[in-house]
RNA sequence: GGGGAGAUAGCGAAGUGGUCAAACGCGGCAGACUGUAAAUCUGUUCCUUCGGGUUCCAUGGUUCGAAUCCAUGUCUCCCCA
């Protein structure tokens, strides 16, 4: 009888979705377990995807493609959630091309995991030379045709939509390092309007999370109201913005600090673009969940690799005759398959393979140190976990 | 056999009396890269004890001064027989 009754909610639940089509989305995150000695943060969070655990590394898919690399590829480098580019995305292909296919999932063929969309409001900030800010948005200039385009919070939202991301960024914008406190204060007003307008644009009962961006700069202040007043507007998520923009990481950490506490413990924290090894450690124990970054990519297509002993440039001559993995141990595609001298050899012929081995390898020692940082959560050894890796990857050089 | 063109740094190639240790490109060697206008950008690339030294096929010459002008030689390429 139990059982019937069961079958009957399952069914009946069915029977709604199917008309309704979709549930008004609340990004369920959990927190599992706490780092007693720091405030990192063991969790997972649900989407249609699966479980997804945190703290976590996304790499960057910018134009719908983690460059170089295939679905397959992007798959096994254990990446879960990836980022791509709502700035870019709208001027090539365009949202409806997009949209037509059935979302960026389809367009790419990603099904492994969520795909995250940034607002575009980091390209106000990249493109800095070609744009002109106004209250009711941003005119910029298309890097492509140098035409004269707009993006405000509601188009963002709207292309955001479009491209079926599971979580949406609000538009806001990304001041440069240095900024004066006063350029700052009217910044971050602005960009808690546009979070405002973007919330109000975003379709109550979606797919797609919605994340408010905390930013402040170097500003204790106003990264305290920042954080404040988005979390007022409550969001699925929250991000930390405006950070490797140019500053120390000193003063990038204390931005963290200064932010953290303002944040709901059962929604997600993102600081956005930041990637390099020692930043995701620090940045986790700052009670940070998930990263995102170029890096890994970037740093491929241009020869160096990441190692447990610092960064190193495979262009170098010294590996032109080093017939060892980049890591010997490390369980990537590259490192199980190919030396050094061969991807070198790669490299400087100009070979794309080279990109896309040393992307793997890349992004898979991101991924891997993330699953170090979690079990470290799990053991209460973060604080000596950060020391012993700092110790290595920097070796003698002090910093 | 006759006629023509040329020889510049690792390579290609500018320079045709002083501002030339010699543009530029490639190659070489190194560096940078943090919500990607980035498979990009920057530095460096004769020797040096950083004072300077030795270079533009070779030798000799003209000149205050030559990669640059003259003579001879060597080599390369093209065209015609």
């Amino acid at each position: 009888m139990k059982n019937k009754q069961y079958y009957e909610i399952v069914i009946l639940f069915y029977f709604w979705y199917y008309i309704f089509g979709e549930f008004d989305m609340d990004l369920e995150f959990k927190v599992l377990k706490k780092d007693s000695k720091t405030k990192a943060r063991l969790g997972e969070y649900k989407t249609k995807w699966g479980t997804h655990k945190t703290p976590m590394f996304m790499p960057v898919g910018t134009q719908a493609t983690v460059k170089t690399l295939s679905s397959d590829d992007i798959i096994s480098v254990k990446a879960d959630t990836i980022l791509c580019n709502t700035y870019h995305l709208w001027l090539r292909p365009g949202e409806d091309v997009v949209y037509m296919d059935g979302g960026l999932h389809e367009f790419m063929n990603y099904k492994n995991g969520p795909i995250l969309t940034d607002s575009g409001g980091y390209q106000v900030f990249s493109l800095a030379d070609k744009k002109d800010i106004c209250e009711e948005g941003v005119y910029f200039k298309s890097h492509l045709s140098g035409e004269r385009l707009f993006l405000n919070p509601e188009k963002s939202i709207e292309v955001q939509n479009k491209l079926a991301s599971d979580i949406a960024m609000s538009f806001d914008e990304c001041p440069p390092y240095p900024c004066t406190h006063e350029y700052m204060e009217n910044s971050i007003n602005r960009t808690l309007r546009w979070a405002k307008r973007g919330k109000d644009a975003h379709k109550k009962s979606d797919t797609q999370a919605l994340f408010g961006i905390v930013q402040g700069g170097e500003f204790e202040d106003l990264r305290r109201e920042s954080a404040i007043k988005t979390v007022e507007m409550d969001f699925d998520g929250y991000s930390i913005g405006g950070v490797s923009v140019g500053e120390s990481k000193e003063i990038m950490y204390k931005a963290i600090d200064y932010a953290i506490p303002y944040l709901p413990e059962n929604k997600l924290r993102y600081l956005m673009g930041v990637g390099d090894p020692i930043d995701l450690i620090e940045g986790v124990m700052r009670g940070v969940d998930i990263f995102d970054c170029v890096s890994p990519t970037r740093l491929a297509r241009h020869g160096n690799a990441y190692t447990r002993h610092g960064k190193i440039n495979l262009r170098n001559n010294k590996y032109k005759t080093d017939f060892t993995a980049i890591e010997e141990d490390c369980d990537c595609y590259a490192c199980k398959n190919h030396t050094k001298a061969y991807i070198r050899h790669l490299i400087t012929s100009d070979e794309t393979l080279g990109a896309r081995l040393l992307s793997i390898h890349n992004i898979r020692f991101l991924t891997k140190l993330i699953e170090d940082i979690r079990s470290n959560i799990e053991t209460d050894t973060l604080v000596e976990f950060r020391d012993e890796f700092k110790l290595k990857y920097y070796g003698d050089k002090n910093e």
